[in-house]
DNA sequence: GGGGAAGTTTACGTTAACGTAAAGTGGCTC
DNA sequence: GAGCCACTTTACGTTAACGTAAACTTCCCC
């Protein structure tokens, strides 16, 4: 037997709404079997929510979370496709290393300014 | 005599348009000097500029990046508010770190995705 | 002095990512 | 069988971050 979720637990567990997991299945970026009407969420679409949630975290929009999904599962046999798959995923990380070094400027950013703040107070 | 930069030439270097930086202004996180009604851009304008840019490229609102902003300038000597400031540094700092760990994460998955699609490749 | 180019203000429009409300369904439990 | 809880659909509302258009000024050039 295999676990899975209601839509409720998945909100309470990740601290998003459910009409923030509708919204996101509306937009294509899950889709859960069903029982009657009601959403049965896979461990498989537990992972994938983790991923749009890591995403927005990073500031990725929807549809870039979306691409990033299709590029954890082949889903092609094509040459061209396959290919065009791989550039896609270079770009991704390009931009990874991109917001690597924002962040590391805005640590030394932050450094400073702290360090400037501990001054102002020990000169009072 | 020190250099300054009009709005069309901060817009052409960082690639956004006249339009965004006029937006940033009423939003209160530039405060151009004005010859007329033209504005003028110092260095320090120019670094806040950037400092915007590099906060959006991490997912910030404009509302995190007018704190960050903040931070970067003690701009008081309330005791109360410095020690509050110390406080919002840290808070920005873990943010940080969390976002170090988010994209280390999708690092390792772009790794297990590219392998994927190159197995898939030779597969052929 | 006519025409561009670059600047300005004012104002309405647009998109993404949900929030919120209304009205209904299915299962449980007392 | 009344009430409650968790689920559902439908649909209109909201906010952030600009885009876009119109109408104007300033300066330079020929």
């Amino acid at each position: 037997m295999t676990t899975t979720y209601s839509i409720g637990e998945l909100a309470r567990e990740f601290d998003v709404t459910t009409r923030t997991i509708r919204f996101y299945e509306d937009q294509g970026l899950l889709s859960p079997r069903r029982r009657g009407q009601t959403r049965i969420y896979s461990p498989a679409d537990r992972t994938t929510l983790k991923l749009i949630l890591r995403g927005k975290r990073l500031g990725f929009s929807l549809a870039e979370s979306r691409d990033l999904i299709r590029m954890y599962r082949p889903a092609s046999d094509n040459r061209q496709q396959l290919e065009a798959l791989l550039e896609r995923i270079a770009d991704k990380r390009a931009q990874l290393e991109r917001q690597l070094a924002d962040i590391h400027v805005l640590q030394t950013e932050l450094d400073d300014a702290e360090a400037r703040t501990r001054q102002a107070l020990t000169a009072l």
